[in-house]
DNA sequence: TGACTATATAAGAATATTGCTATATAAACT
DNA sequence: AGTTTATATAGCAATATTCTTATATAGTCA
């Protein structure tokens, strides 16, 4: 596999995160094994929705599908994606941090003008 | 700040990792600050196609940019972003693993067929 | 078989991202 | 001021994703 395969691979991963629906369901399926049902309740989203978003996810092996017989059940693949969302989630953490601490800053320079 | 936008947030930042040629970035930069210039001889793309990469990771605050004269020097904003692409590789490893393995499951298949 | 339930997929318009090429800005140097 | 070097951005066609609505499939049960 040559290289430029390998990034287009993991970009396709990534791809798969990059979707607000996407990381609800996610974040939901990384707790236990859901049935599209129990998805579209719990997100309040119409059946087509969350089905075509399952199959993004699917499609990038991120999760696999179980049927039981009318109803499908998804689950999270590997746990280590539950790792990864809550890497994430530090990550963010950081800049939302950093974010309200240069507002912070911003306000400070306001409050004693030309002070530099 | 609804939980929506969070969602959102999430998202977006996923999405800034979601292209080939920006997970190479990364790669690179995860080691060490790097000027434009050298981003560009190690990838063997053109100016104007990394810094538009660049750019969109700056959007996403995934990195930080520092200008020195007329050069200007990136660097990954925050370290638990290498982390993460480790992270990252580890799943991608178990999901080839998996393709592999299903590989060789289906030829020892064919070489006994009916065998079920 | 027919109706019902759960899930998947198709089709196409709306929107967003990419890839190119050209141009702009800004610092350093003559 | 004019030129060179490094980087950024604009403009726009090509491509990919998303959203919405409609339809298809498949299992279950009367």
């Amino acid at each position: 596999m040559p290289a430029s395969d390998l990034q287009r691979f993991k970009a396709d991963f990534f791809k798969a995160l990059a979707h607000p629906i996407r990381i609800r369901l996610l974040e939901l399926l990384r707790v236990r094994e859901r049935s599209v049902q129990e998805l579209q309740a719990a997100l309040g989203l119409d059946q087509s929705t969350v089905s075509q978003q399952l199959a993004v996810l699917r499609a990038k092996h991120v999760v696999g599908a179980r049927k039981e017989g009318t109803t499908v059940r998804y689950a999270v693949r590997d746990p280590l994606v539950g790792s990864l969302l809550d890497l994430a989630r530090r990550i963010f953490n950081n800049q939302l941090t950093g974010t309200r601490t240069m507002l912070r800053e911003l306000q400070r320079e306001a409050r004693r003008p030309g002070r530099r």
